[in-house]
DNA sequence: CGATGATTTGACGAGCCTCAAGGTACGTGG
DNA sequence: CCACGTACCTTGAGGCTCGTCAAATCATCG
């Protein structure tokens, strides 16, 4: 039983720009399905050509790559309202694989009828071209964490990245938000090792700024974690929902 | 005196996709005219919203961002054929600056005229959608080259795209060709210090893999740097040009 | 020719990595 | 119900990669 998008449950965020009647229709129709995963499902994998595109609707997940030596480079975390797959679906073949890390809710398009949508309805097009746009700026973002900040300030960095996230989800409850990951995932997403990751997490732990345990993240300084970090206070722009 | 599309230098490498003559008519109606750049010249700013997107006809360039706290990131190395400014063209504002640092000759577009073009060309729609997920794709790269390559495996990766770029674009002549970049360039692209950069760089001198000197990038031994930087041994895909 | 910018080299120290071990929670099977 | 394995988090010790500081060399240019 799949929800009917006119009751997406992620439509009534303020997150994402508002449908007309008519891109309901279109959007219904490009939408085969929906499927339910369990954590540590993989949902593409780098280098295959997906037969189906994704948007997350529920729960949270991860990209990566694997590098010729075996490690691991998270290039992102996944929240709902993400859409999975554009690349497969434009060039041949993924760059990344993408896997779940909690139970996930996901809707399910056809890679194939991805050219037919495009061609029929120019702001949807528009719309998809955005996301792209939307995750090289963020990728951008993510190089220049990796490249110039310390360990401290990265770490800030990512999680005012992600509590900004979920705030606007509204999966925030009196500074708290569940964070299904592992150390390990933030290590590998800024390129440090896991002991030192823990390290600095203890650091903002003793510093009043930040507590990320128990899969519970906790934020008692946004302003000031925001300024260790040295984030941007651009508003988070309104996304577009496939 | 502005080139013919028609007679666009570019076109003759086997880089690019080749045009129909409805591509033509259409992007020569789109372009609005041709500028010449000296190095050191900005082409787009950081959160500016220029009115003109540019595709690179020849020269080469340097996208980058600057933090809070003055440090830069170069987040890739212009090359012709490569369109700028898609991100204020699509998003109120650019993420990266653009300058260039050699001589540039540059196309011209209006912003305003956009999403009319996106809307009359879907094929060229895609296009556009194509390159903005190349794009991804490579900060994809680049972030786990910036995550888990050592200072080492990273100029090796650096120069080998770099290098494969040129060939494609027939830039290089005997193993060679123009690289017009300071070491800085290529240290903030990655992350590195200066110092650290020049004796990375005369450790490929001194294994005789390559050698980057007065402006000119020599590759002694393609395959072996290759396999050092643990760079992946896809072709190039056939790029759109705009 | 002094000034400027880029490259090069040496010395030293710090930030972060690796190795190692121990702790806790949780599930599974005897 | 307890022993055991597994997964993740935590903490300490030591060392290497890479950054910072400093200064010399070289080329270009007004």
């Amino acid at each position: 039983m799949t929800t009917d998008c006119a009751n997406c449950p992620l439509r009534r965020h303020d997150l994402f720009k508002t449908f007309s009647e008519q891109d309901l229709k279109s959007i219904q129709k490009f939408k085969v399905g929906e499927i339910k995963v369990d954590p540590g499902t993989p949902l593409l994998m780098e280098g295959s050509n997906s037969p189906q595109l994704f948007t997350a609707l529920r729960g949270m997940g991860l990209r990566y790559k694997t590098l010729a030596n075996g490690r691991r480079q998270v290039l992102n975390f996944v929240f709902p309202g993400d859409f999975l797959g554009l690349q497969s679906g434009l060039m041949d073949e993924m760059g990344h694989s993408i896997e779940a890390t909690s139970h996930m809710t996901l809707c399910v398009f056809n890679r194939s009828e991805l050219w037919t949508f495009f061609r029929n309805h120019p702001d949807r097009a528009f719309d998809i071209t955005w996301l792209a746009a939307v995750e090289e700026h963020f990728l951008g973002e993510a190089v220049a964490t990796l490249g110039q900040r310390t360990a401290f300030e990265a770490i800030s960095w990512a999680l005012v990245r992600i509590f900004q996230r979920g705030e606007a989800l509204g999966l925030v409850t009196r500074n708290s938000m569940a964070l299904p990951f592992r150390q390990q995932d933030l290590a590998d997403a800024l390129g440090l090792s896991l002991v030192h990751t823990n390290k600095t997490l203890s650091k903002l732990r003793d510093r009043q700024l930040a507590n990320w345990a128990d899969g519970k993240l906790t934020i008692y300084d946004l302003e000031l974690l925001r300024s260790e970090g040295q984030v941007d206070d651009d508003p988070l722009p309104l996304r577009p929902l496939m």
